[in-house]
DNA sequence: ATGATAAGTTAGCAC
DNA sequence: GTGCTAACTTATCAT
């Protein structure tokens, strides 16, 4: 586009430059673009080879612009469609972190409730002596720490 | 770019366009394009106003083929860094949901091991008469089973 | 002046 | 011929 003076690229103006025939009305752009080929064909009767050539060329320079930009819309969807996945995989780890959190604490909770009877249960077979005072206060103690964590009314229930 | 036939857009060839001084030597783009401000000037020195007006459209054209390069490979970048942390997210999301899953295994057996404790603690403990034979066993099957999904060597140790 | 970007043009590939 | 897309050009905006 160096020494150009006289361009018109943008293909409007110059309705009125076939010197000859009028018996086109000077198609739109819209027009030409929205034409089929037997269409155009018709149009195309008793112009210049050379003017048959141009108003081909303009119809696949229309079709090519028309095409350009769905090429960018196109561009353009999928990357909002790739930042809308991202945001989904973020929200479901989050989703998936907090369950997990969750999990992992209840899992602590359980194991030292578990453990906490373990202990109970050890002293209680080792020497079923007198499963009375000491052992039954102890584990009564470990129980209701423990319970911050869960819902179970009773986790054990201490012996009477 | 209608009736053009003249066009030369791509700025190559046309080196010895330059009808009078030869003092020139024909500027390439690389060197057009890479060049100071001051530098264009001394460049200058003895043209045309027309031919220093093209030059600099020449040098403003080259520059922007640049930036729209720059804007293409940006774009590109983008868009693999948003498919590369999508990627990543993914991945994420599987580790988590493994854990999780895991986890949940992790829970479930616990749960059981620990009713069946709790089980046998109430057997045990209602009744401190006879803890030898019938709750021992009993305890040490479902022991037995549970052990699969746990690491712990010993989870109650079966009462001498 | 410089840099960035949307829209349009061109070249070239694939069907 | 039709459609798509990379590269280029132009117009336009912001700094």
């Amino acid at each position: 586009m160096q020494g150009m003076t006289t361009h018109f690229k943008t293909s409007k103006a110059l309705k009125v430059k076939k010197e000859a025939g009028e018996n086109a009305p000077a198609l739109s752009d819209d027009e030409l673009v929205a034409m089929s080929v037997r269409e155009l064909n018709q149009h195309l009767r008793g112009l210049t080879k050379e003017d048959v050539v141009r108003l081909k060329q303009r119809r696949r320079t229309l079709k090519n612009r028309g095409y350009a930009a769905s090429c960018r819309i196109k561009r353009v969807t999928q990357k909002e469609e790739l930042e809308r996945q991202k945001t989904e995989l973020q929200q479901e780890v989050d989703k998936l972190a907090r369950e997990n959190a969750s999990m992992r604490l209840e899992l602590d909770a359980l194991r030292a409730k578990y453990e906490a009877l373990q202990c109970f249960a050890r002293t209680v077979t080792r020497g079923p002596l007198s499963p009375g005072k000491v052992a039954t206060t102890s584990v009564i103690t470990i129980v209701k720490s423990a319970n911050h964590n869960n819902s179970s009314p009773t986790p054990f229930s201490a012996p009477s």
